[in-house]
DNA sequence: ATATTATGTAACTTTTAAGTTACTCAAATG
DNA sequence: CATTTGAGTAACTTAAAAGTTACATAATAT
């Protein structure tokens, strides 16, 4: 049952400090002292929001002896890009209905 | 100052209630009173949402007399796309990497 | 003009999220 | 093997979101 997202990617990134630590993660692998040691919240705090990341899917999570590297993982991202698309239709259908409209009642500029 | 975005994307996606809406909106643009008819919510509690989503970027509001339109309005799922798209590149990077290890490393597979 | 309807907002309560400290345990290290 | 280090978690506090009811106001309808 591993790498199966059980929480919400929106609720997810709805916290800065979560957002931060996706950023700091693009630029390289870090177990979860080091990134603790780029906030100031507590390194239980940061503990939580690793988890939290973990299960809607951001990041992948290997055991290194004690530590434990966090990677990003592409699946919470998907989830995002794929809601966002859907909307995409939206605004196509929105920027046909303007070309519809432009062409059938403004054929003719006034002029 | 209008259509000036005061609050976080983020912050307003993570609640379902308002994705929802933004879903709704997506089928056709609607009152303030239509959007909470479909929500067990109380109507002042849609009100808010709806004032979220307006200072996140998500949606317009046009006034008809007493009413106020809702529909939905590209610049939040822009600013959403554009941090996604950020993200992109780690991916692509991953990918070149993965990619130089198997020529370099495995260029003659052993069997 | 009165009644009704669409909406906003203030004041408050309830729920949820975020943070803290204190403790535990297992892996590394002297 | 005693100590240090990396990390999880439980119990609790604090802070922020989400919801409610009650009230206000302006536009429409009667």
């Amino acid at each position: 049952m591993a790498n199966v997202k059980t929480a919400d990617c929106f609720q997810a990134l709805s916290d800065p400090s979560r957002r931060e630590i996706l950023l700091m993660l693009s630029k390289e692998k870090q177990n979860i002292n080091a990134i603790a040691d780029s906030f100031d919240i507590s390194r239980p705090a940061v503990s939580k929001h690793i988890k939290v990341l973990y299960d809607a899917g951001f990041i992948t999570i290997t055991a290194q002896g004690r530590e434990r590297y966090c990677e990003l993982n592409q699946q919470g991202f998907d989830e995002l890009k794929e809601w966002i698309s859907f909307f995409e239709a939206y605004w196509t259908k929105r920027l046909k209905q303007l070309d519809t409209f432009l062409k059938t009642k403004h054929a003719k500029p006034k002029k």
